[in-house]
DNA sequence: TTCATTTTTTGATATAAGTCAAAAAGAAAG
DNA sequence: CTTTCTTTTTGACTTATATCAAAAAATGAA
């Protein structure tokens, strides 16, 4: 918890009261490797907060799993499509490794936007931060070749390598694992 | 402006008077095809509101230009990454067709939020769906292969195919323009 | 209309990356 | 330690897409 808003007060400077809200509205999970966070046709109805382990979002392609992004500490994880508009959702969120999360649903973060304006600016700024994270991660994916992306995982996210196996870090820079095996052994 | 204040209601309603703010700090921009909204190296300060007409963001890599988004009618434009963290721009914006725009400068931005939660909250809501938007691009442009690309850029964006020219569409797409040619060809 | 410029298409060839199959290496279980 | 199962690597071959070059078509100016 005190991670979470050591965390959160790099994006925005909460209120003391607004901390406290926030701290009645959140539920800790703890969970084990393996274990589903969500399953494709579910509606993700919680933001979570990792504040330690390792998550992975996928779904299903020609019977393949599409790992499409990773989750590590501090890092706020949710289906974002499927939490945003209440449909059900598409991808499935899996434990890469045993994980201590923070969870809050969508109805009280829903009210804590309307009782503490500081909570409402904190997400919009948090929304900033993910959007251009994003932009920048569809830039790379879409105009790069294969090595070119795996040198920049190299050089911007080591921690993911040293932690997801290569056929999951394959799919999620979108080449085959072959492919990715060859460029590692090249250096 | 009636536009826009149609459009921003579909994300939420505005109160009178934060409509009113709205109102006095924006500004209408009337540009021609080929001007720039922004270069690479400024700054960007604006957000814009696309009344009419057409925009494309790119950068260059390799000394080609790759063209990564495009604008049309309702969507809001700036370069995110800079406008965000004040940081200098490394894409262009420049206009596919004489536009309509309404700018917002980030400093009267900053003050709507203070003084009009809802204001904080419209924006929230927009970068939610501007999230999602961005997420879904990213899985179809990385996991499918070119054909499929164009064809749904067909299906779901058709307006984009009568607008702009086939080579910037390619760089759009991750593709190059003789491929996208070929694709066509065989319907 | 005619000429010049830009955009799109077509052809030939090269290359990055995928696929299938099997071997090797590593991890887990008894 | 073996045995088993999973993950990673290597090899041979195929395929999608890029590149380079030139022709054709479209657009725009005079």
């Amino acid at each position: 918890m005190q991670q979470l808003f050591q965390h959160i007060s790099t994006y925005y400077k909460l209120s003391e009261p607004a901390l406290e809200a926030l701290y009645e509205s959140l539920e800790k999970k703890e969970l084990g490797r393996y274990e589903y966070l969500l399953t494709q046709g579910q509606v993700c109805r919680q933001m979570y907060f990792l504040e330690k382990g390792a998550i992975r979002g996928f779904y299903q392609l020609d019977g393949k799993d599409i790992t499409h992004w990773f989750g590590f500490e501090n890092n706020f994880v949710t289906s974002f499509h499927s939490f945003i508009t209440g449909e059900a959702s598409v991808e499935n969120i899996q434990l890469e490794e045993s994980s201590t999360l923070w969870a809050i649903s969508k109805d009280k973060l829903t009210a804590l936007y309307d009782e503490h304006h500081d909570i409402e600016r904190l997400v919009r700024i948090a929304y900033e931060n993910y959007y251009i994270k994003l932009e920048e991660r569809y830039v790379n994916a879409q105009f790069r070749s294969a090595k070119e992306r795996y040198d920049d995982l190299l050089k911007y996210s080591p921690h993911i390598l040293e932690r997801i196996s290569l056929g999951h870090i394959a799919s999620y820079l979108g080449i085959s694992q072959e492919t990715l095996s060859r460029i590692r052994s090249k250096h």
